[in-house]
DNA sequence: TTGTAACCCATGCTATCCCATGTTATCCCA
DNA sequence: TGGGATAACATGGGATAGCATGGGTTACAA
């Protein structure tokens, strides 16, 4: 599972290390490496390792072979996604279309979502945290116990 | 797996250099190439490794042998299917009838699909992208399926 | 012959590999 | 429990291999 909130550095090359926490989550997975893509839901990089690429593939496939949301999901998806697999010393380089679409730089803030993380600019991040926060304090009273079963997806 | 998405350039002789990633995902699969087809679906092609044609065989195998489905796929894919060996630098050289029925011409658009992968011409690709992002994001929903590991039903 | 397709070699670019270093966390023992 | 030893981690840079691409040459068929 991916936890917790960490920030590394971007070095002149585009690398960046990947959280330990995070490879060893994704040690054993068979890919050594991680899968990312440009999050449609804002200026963020979202990603996982393969058992997360095969869960929405078994999701994918649930869908009709003819149904048009299908294919339209297998391009965004997969075809949006990238393997970046890990050097010795456990980084990964980014891809300039993905340092560009978060408006990445020098630094990189990986976030632990669970079955997913996401990577932000600092600054980006920072302004996402306050609207997160304020957007906590106005629906608090939407937040209980959690009454689901274990295991729905992010 | 094929995942992400390549444009390489095609040379005065038809010639275009399959994404390396793909090339890693069907080697060991016996014939070194990829095999491509036309669409049936616009104007693309698509493709895939010999894993996924044998899979396409099984298929139909199990297809009524008079359901119009089963004749539709032996003639498209079978029947249509070029097989399409690397030179020793992973490039193929694609038949003109395919370059025609895409609409390519100086660039190609690799797309991974999972299984499978899409070549499109660039301009028509960028439009279809446009559309599968919001069909996308309108019905993300929809992948929200019982999507645990792999091996449950339902 | 003329066109076309397969094969071979050359090149620039980029990613990757490999080694080195500083820093922090962890361990171990007095 | 303090403090030094050790291992893990993040980072930097040079060397190297892989990749995409271009062009020439040969083999075969129309």
């Amino acid at each position: 599972m991916f936890v917790s909130t960490t920030t590394n550095g971007i070095d002149a090359k585009g690398r960046v290390s990947v959280p330990a926490d995070f490879r060893a989550t994704v040690s054993g997975q068979g890919f050594p490496g991680i899968y990312v893509w440009r999050s449609f839901n804002g200026p963020f990089l979202e990603g996982g390792g393969q058992r997360l690429l095969e869960d929405y593939s078994d999701a994918i496939e649930n869908l009709d072979p003819y149904d048009p949301a299908r294919t339209a999901f297998e391009r965004v998806i997969f075809g949006g996604a990238k393997a970046l697999s890990f050097d010795s010393t456990g980084r990964v380089s980014l891809p300039k279309e993905f340092l560009e679409h978060a408006g990445l730089d020098k630094q990189a803030v990986f976030i632990g979502m669970g079955k997913r993380f996401e990577i932000w600019d600092p600054s980006a991040h920072a302004d996402q945290q306050v609207d997160d926060l304020s957007f906590a304090r106005d629906n608090k009273s939407a937040l209980r116990r959690p009454s689901r079963r274990r295991g729905d997806d992010a």
